[in-house]
DNA sequence: AGCGCTTTGTAGCACTCGCTACAAGCGTCG
DNA sequence: CGACGCTTGTAGCGAGTGCTACAAAGCGCT
């Protein structure tokens, strides 16, 4: 048993569970240990809770490219419908979950949620870019307008009212 | 002591201190009670938290028309990026921590966050088109849009991407 | 005054939380 | 073999959780 082996197990709960309240017993349950040994292994629970972010991070990146590999979109507004219709279906539904957790850990000062929210907004940023039609006139500023109007879309649709956001992504340009 | 008298502080606790930990008997200090009488007077936490959800959003309501009474924006942009700044400033912040917690509860599929935020979501929404330019040609579909960009610009400012959601802001038409 | 109702205080329940003290098992190496 | 260090189990601590049992105030009523 190490590190290694645990956070699959762990991160598994954490998407089926969430992440605000993931205690230290369940946890260790799921992974077929005991809370001694998750604190042992990890520190303690800031320690496991950040080491359990920056797995789920590299979970989400895989996912996102194994759901939409290599191809470029016709359009700006193509490319983030199709992130939004990704990130809509079933399987991606725990790390939405997981997601609006952090956001809400960095509104309460969290500076380890604060890390890996900007990380996997990077991650995905970066990702967008290279999903951008290839003349895109400007891929940077592009990846942004497409990023925030597919997280807009996302929270509307997180919170029940998917007919905004998606009027919100049919208005974008380009 | 009713419900009426006690809703204030307990409103300004869980601004203060955010929703998703918040217990019994440091509410009901800040409200100079106890936890007995809160139960008392609510029944049990999950009807406490639904009455103090439904005054927050009273409460944000009347945050939001004060700091922007009734001028009309030039642009759907500009409309926008008004919203933005204003839910930017330090008093607004409050409204944010516990606007996540929202978010990050409605994923975790409780009932009353639920409705909580689809409610203030539509009073969000109606603010806009009340504040889009006089010749909008779609108000109804313009301030969904606005909406969304503004959803996840807040969003990407919360996560410390500031940068992201402004140039989405930017980017949008009109 | 005495009754009944609403409001309040004290104390406690059974539970979970993160974390720790202590010790037993374990394989490795001298 | 024995000693050592890494890994694990058992048990428990002190604090906090939502909630409840019981009783005592305060109040208006007849």
């Amino acid at each position: 048993m190490s590190r290694e082996t645990l956070l699959p197990p762990l991160a598994a709960y954490v998407m089926q569970h969430g992440l605000a309240d993931a205690s230290l017993r369940p946890l260790a349950k799921a992974a077929g240990t005991s809370d001694r040994m998750l604190l042992y292994h990890f520190g303690n629970k800031d320690a496991l809770v950040a080491a359990l972010l920056e797995y789920l991070a590299g979970m989400f990146a895989d996912a996102l490219d194994t759901a939409f590999p290599l191809q470029r979109a016709p359009s700006r507004r193509a490319c983030a419908k199709t992130v939004y219709d990704i990130t809509g279906r079933p399987e991606f539904a725990p790390f939405l979950r997981v997601w609006w957790d952090i956001v809400a850990g960095c509104s309460n000062n969290n500076a380890a949620y604060f890390d890996a929210a900007g990380g996997i907004m990077d991650v995905l940023l970066d990702w967008v870019v290279d999903h951008l039609p290839e003349g895109d006139p400007d891929p940077q500023a592009g990846a942004r307008a497409v990023m925030t109007v597919i997280e807009g879309a996302q929270m509307l649709r997180s919170v029940g009212r998917p007919d905004v956001g998606e009027a919100g992504l049919a208005a974008l340009e380009g």
